[in-house]
DNA sequence: TTGGCTGCATGA
DNA sequence: CATGCAGCCAAA
């Protein structure tokens, strides 16, 4: 027998991505049957290590084979591609310049919805062996339960008996020969259908109608349905479809015998429709109001730049009027091409009801909205409809809708350029969003605005180097009042006794003359929890967590310590862990605190707490916004979330309850962050015609930041910040290249950040290098963490040697076997 | 990255 | 001699 182990040569090979962190695709033979199906962009299921099932997507197909053995494609999953033939440059240039790999890039882009991944099923063996005399109580617990379903997944199993326990049952009963295993594919993705019925042809005219009606004489409920029916379809504006069975059942669910009969008889029939997961809304019938004569202004100066092949920065005030911009922008475009796609990025909080309902009133259901936190069924469909241009005109979405397979992308917006979200910590790709927005508009040759208040110190200095037109916008819209700024020094509070808790007296002051107006207050503290740390007035002792480098922060309501890195909790102890003491201290101030003073000296005045800790899902989130919106809640407290694209009308004050812990985050960016956080909260401060009140409470009153924000001039923040980020050679006049060491044992995370920085002193070119250093939480998650900061000028090709020099160094034989056991990360433009 | 394999240490 | 854990390496 040599026919069946001879490697038989397939007509076809293909090389497959696979969402995974592989260095490069795998290549497998395609049999006959499938060979016509495949085309590069289509998705195919294939076998990866001992039986596991993946889909991928094709990148390349060749004839020839490759000089070792391969595996078979599974299944074709498409008849069509499912990604633009442009995306394979983009995410190729997006995996170069971030260091990452194709795959993470395909993670991250791709709904998981549309790449499923298998799962074991296990079926009852079907000759069972005579004795079941050896098997545990479990193992015949488990074969009792596949017997009885016919089929059982790996996952259930898991769930009812423990991860091992379950592991190990399984693998016993199938060397025992009682079960097979079966991969199966996660179940594919389908378009939502929904269940329609309509009249048959046969009873479409009135005579045949009466005819239908004389037949069900005897049967009262038929009747009763049919006319259910006919009233339905008579209000539909459609009727051609049928009725929704859904709406019928939904007026009398007791008719479902009487549907299914007549549907038997053959008066009504049933047909599956096409539906949508994202419920249609309406609107699409206002346009966007008439521009300023400044905004007009700003808007040709955008159009000018445009047709010189820039990006163009829209700087324009708080208030300044930007989002109608946009949106004489967008429409331009899509009035321009009916089959125009255009993309406004925002920052993730900032996806809220307003900016979506006020585009859906101009665009209605071409509007799409695209974010992590959407559903995967949204997200899928957004995808499907992006990819082959139906539907959606308009896409609002976070940072990943860069990475949508649009067909025919006309327009860039990115709002709030300057905020941090558009930045991707974890996981890989790391990547700037916005910067990837501007490479992108580039090769598609699309239009690209980025807007904002406060712009990042990058796009401004690309704006004066004349790599993007700098567009200003300074008269406020619709004679939008400056709020006044109040800086209280906590220090002489203190010292005169003035603070209760963390409020100081002018703060309360101002309070109680917003609430006594009737106005609404915003209170941002920059921590969660009720304090960061715990400590014993007697010994010292503070509560450390057991994988971190971090003091564990204290949970009054939930009687919690906690880690804010790796979520390691305990309980709250009543004394000194260490003597026993029984009164601790709890220093600083977390949301949770100030909640406890405001309630303490504003008894019986309505509030609310918004953070990530209240507001886990999107709906929590709405729900607390609306309770405030509608004025149900009186006070906001919050973290950065509460500063971020909220407009209430009736908002008075605005307070930072401490500026100093932003002002002394440690990380070259501190002070532009503060200012554009400072800027960003004074724009939630007043309306129109009512200015509202910023309280800034901090230690430094002088610092320059503060001094910045009193005088509202930010080109010159922007110019002093930028010197001093010349002078100690911070970007945008170097590039940064964060790379991070990660063991568990100390000295080998040094060793091997220790080795990486001496090759790279051996270039002939070598980078400026800080470190290797222990970041400020020197050990998180039981890895001791060392970083080393790469310095490089603002140049091609030396930044492309040094990423070389990095790659070949981190790939490196020697590095593996010396630092087995240290994983790095890098970050290009941290 | 992940899982499976190897080799070594620990325990009945 | 079985079981557990760390380190190593390929994945097609």
């Amino acid at each position: 027998m040599v026919s069946a182990s001879v490697d038989t040569p397939y007509p076809l090979y293909v090389d497959v991505l696979l969402p995974l962190a592989l260095s490069r695709p795998l290549t497998y033979g395609c049999p006959v049957h499938w060979a016509h199906l495949l085309q590069v962009g289509v998705r195919v299921a294939v076998p990866f290590r001992r039986g596991q099932l993946l889909a991928g997507v094709v990148v390349a197909t060749r004839s020839d084979p490759p000089d070792y053995p391969v595996k078979s494609v599974e299944e074709v999953l498409d008849s069509e591609p499912l990604l633009q033939p442009w995306q394979w440059d983009f995410w190729q240039w997006m995996a170069d310049y971030y260091m990452c790999t194709l795959g993470e890039v395909l993670q991250a882009a791709v709904p998981s919805g549309l790449l499923p991944q298998s799962h074991t099923v296990f079926k009852p063996h079907p000759e069972l062996p005579a004795h079941l005399y050896n098997l545990s109580a479990t193992e015949y617990e488990i074969l009792e339960l596949i017997q009885a379903r016919g089929e059982v997944n790996q996952e259930a199993l898991n769930r009812l008996f423990g991860d091992q326990q379950a592991l190990k049952a399984t693998k016993s009963l199938v060397s025992k020969g009682f079960i097979i295993p079966e991969k199966e594919l996660d179940r594919l993705w389908q378009p939502r259908r929904e269940k329609f019925l309509r009249l048959s042809a046969d009873y479409q005219d009135e005579k045949a109608l009466s005819t239908a009606f004389e037949k069900l004489r005897r049967a009262p409920n038929q009747e009763k349905a049919l006319l259910l029916y006919l009233k339905l379809a008579g209000f539909d504006s459609n009727p051609a479809d049928g009725v929704p069975l859904k709406r019928i059942l939904s007026e009398d669910p007791s008719l479902q015998p009487a549907i299914a009969a007549l549907i038997k008889k053959g008066i009504l029939c049933r047909s599956d429709q096409p539906s949508t997961y994202i419920s249609p809304t309406g609107g699409g019938t206002s346009m966007p109001p008439a521009l300023t004569s400044a905004q007009q202004a700003a808007l040709e100066s955008i159009h000018k730049s445009f047709q010189d092949g820039k990006p163009a920065l829209l700087f324009g005030e708080t208030a300044s009027g930007k989002t109608e911009i946009y949106a004489h922008l967008i429409m331009e475009v899509l009035g321009k091409q009916s089959d125009a796609q255009v993309l406004l990025l925002v920052p993730e909080i900032a996806i809220t009801t307003q900016l979506i309902e006020r585009f859906r009133a101009y665009l209605g259901d071409s509007v799409a909205v695209y974010h992590s936190r959407f559903g995967e069924n949204n997200r899928t469909e957004v995808w499907l409809s992006v990819l082959r241009n139906q539907r959606f005109r308009l896409v609002i979405g976070a940072r990943s809708a860069l990475l949508l397979p649009f067909a025919k992308l006309r327009l860039i917006v990115v709002d709030e350029e300057h905020d941090a979200s558009f930045h991707q910590e974890e996981p890989p790709p790391r990547y700037q969003a916005r910067d990837c927005a501007v490479t992108l508009a580039q090769k598609l040759r699309a239009f690209i605005v980025l807007g904002s208040a406060t712009p990042s110190l990058e796009s401004y200095h690309n704006s004066q180097k004349g790599k993007y037109s700098l567009v200003r916008l300074t008269e406020r819209y619709g004679g939008a009042s400056v709020p006044r700024f109040l800086v209280v020094d906590l220090s002489a509070e203190k010292k005169a006794h003035r603070l209760a808790g963390i409020l100081s007296k002018p703060l309360i002051t101002e309070m109680e003359k917003c609430l006594s107006d009737g106005r609404q207050i915003i209170l941002f503290q920059n921590r969660k929890g009720y304090a960061p740390v715990l400590q014993c007035p007697f010994c010292g002792f503070v509560p450390q967590c057991r994988h971190c480098d971090i003091s564990l922060t204290v949970y009054q309501k939930n009687k919690m310590l906690r880690c804010r890195y790796c979520g390691y909790s305990i309980s709250l102890p009543s004394k000194c862990p260490a003597c026993t003491y029984p009164d601790l201290l709890l220093l600083g101030f977390g949301t949770e605190k100030v909640e406890d003073t405001v309630q303490r000296i504003f008894p019986g005045v309505p509030y609310d707490r918004l953070d990530t800790d209240v507001a886990r899902t999107i709906s929590a989130y709405r729900r607390i916004l609306e309770r405030f919106e509608n004025g149900d809640t009186r006070i906001l407290i919050g973290t950065q979330m509460v500063t971020k694209g909220l407009d209430f009308a009736q908002v008075g004050l605005v307070a930072i309850l401490s500026a100093d812990t932003l002002l002394h985050y440690p990380d070259f960016r501190a002070a532009e962050r503060t200012y554009q956080l400072l800027v960003q909260a004074a724009g939630r401060s007043g309306r129109r015609l009512t200015p509202g009140v910023v309280v800034i409470q901090t230690y430094k009153p002088h610092h320059p930041v503060i001094q910045a924000i009193l005088s509202s001039d930010t080109p010159r923040f922007l110019a002093t910040e930028l010197e001093e980020r010349g002078q100690f050679r911070y970007p945008p006049f170097v590039r940064l290249i964060k790379v991070r060491c990660a063991c568990k044992d100390e000295q080998k995370a040094l060793f091997a950040a220790q080795y990486l920085s001496e090759r790279l002193m051996q270039l002939p070119h070598p980078p400026v290098l800080v470190g290797p250093a222990p970041p400020p939480v020197a050990r998180i998650r039981a890895l001791y963490l060392y970083d080393l900061i790469l310095k490089i000028l603002p140049n091609q090709r030396l930044l492309q040697s040094v990423k070389q020099a990095l790659f070949l160094s981190l790939h490196d034989p020697p590095l593996h076997k010396k630092f087995s056991g240290v994983r790095t990360a890098i970050w290009v433009d941290p």
